[in-house]
DNA sequence: ACATATCATATGACATGTCATTTAATTACA
DNA sequence: TGTAATTAAATGACATGTCATATGATATGT
């Protein structure tokens, strides 16, 4: 097997993983990782339109129509119309989201103190590096580089 | 963003951009590339049961009965019983999978030619290794490890 | 103002992934 | 042997992801 052919595996199954180890971690929460996304998207960003909401979620391209449609569902988010451009949907978190977006932060800790075990910061440094150097010019870098922008503000 | 959000962030945008790459670029063979990977898998192991190929498959966890069953809907691959112990389903492929197989083949060449047009070779290896430290003893890395076994025989 | 192009969302269709449950076959063991 | 435990698959339920299309609103050009 290439060095290569092996990278796409670790990659896929990397994200796997994750997935998996974060979902149970949300299980308590009755949330979905790509749900928590949100809510973490919108704790830092809120009010926001669907549209920007979009092209900051790693988790999704274009316009996550549905799945932001299970968070107001469940009461997490508010969806109003902007008066401005009635096109424009504008998102809110509600309390309780507010709420959970605090509790997914505190998971989400958990998950990176648990990667900062298994590599050395050095380590991820140069892992970050090669990966934006994979990810340059597309979507999911594109939402990565907004997400890091706004990260201090 | 510490650097393990956005490792975090940047195996789960790697994957999907990845994903989509590879599922356009197999387009014009009418399948998935969960699809793509099942053929490629069996090219190799092949006869083989449906959970030892679900051990081989970084795609999915368990086993695969749902994708597979798209496979042998499709004239890809063959399912019988195996006489020995009749709760096993072995697989093989058909004339058309097994050619399937082969132009899978080439077009992954060219998405890791891709990977190793962006990445130096002394980068990959340390990103591969680097990787199979987070994955270590998951089912993933040993999906992973049973692939790379047989690699060359 | 009007027709057209563009834009922001929503939605239908399809194929996954994941987990829990069910079913059928085989093993283990009292 | 007879029964319980285990195993391999299949399947139902749910939530995604992706793409194509539909819908309504706004911008553009004449």
């Amino acid at each position: 097997m290439s060095p290569e052919e092996e990278l796409r595996f670790l990659i896929l199954g990397a994200q796997r993983e994750g997935n998996r180890q974060f979902a149970s971690m949300l299980a308590p929460l009755k949330l979905t990782p790509s749900q928590a996304e949100v809510l973490r998207c919108l704790a830092e960003w809120e009010p926001i339109s669907l549209q920007e909401l979009g092209r900051r979620l790693v988790c999704e391209q274009g316009s996550p129509s549905r799945l932001v449609s299970a968070t107001v569902g469940r009461g997490w988010v508010v969806r109003r119309e902007n008066a401005g451009d009635r096109r424009q949907v504008i998102l809110t978190l509600s309390d309780e989201g507010r709420r959970l977006a605090q509790s997914v932060h505190a998971i989400e800790q958990r998950l990176h103190d648990w990667i900062g075990e298994r590599l050395a910061h050095s380590e991820i440094e140069r892992l970050n590096e090669a990966l934006r150097n994979l990810l340059d010019g597309s979507t999911a870098g594109e939402a990565i580089a907004l997400r890091k922008a706004d990260a201090g503000t």
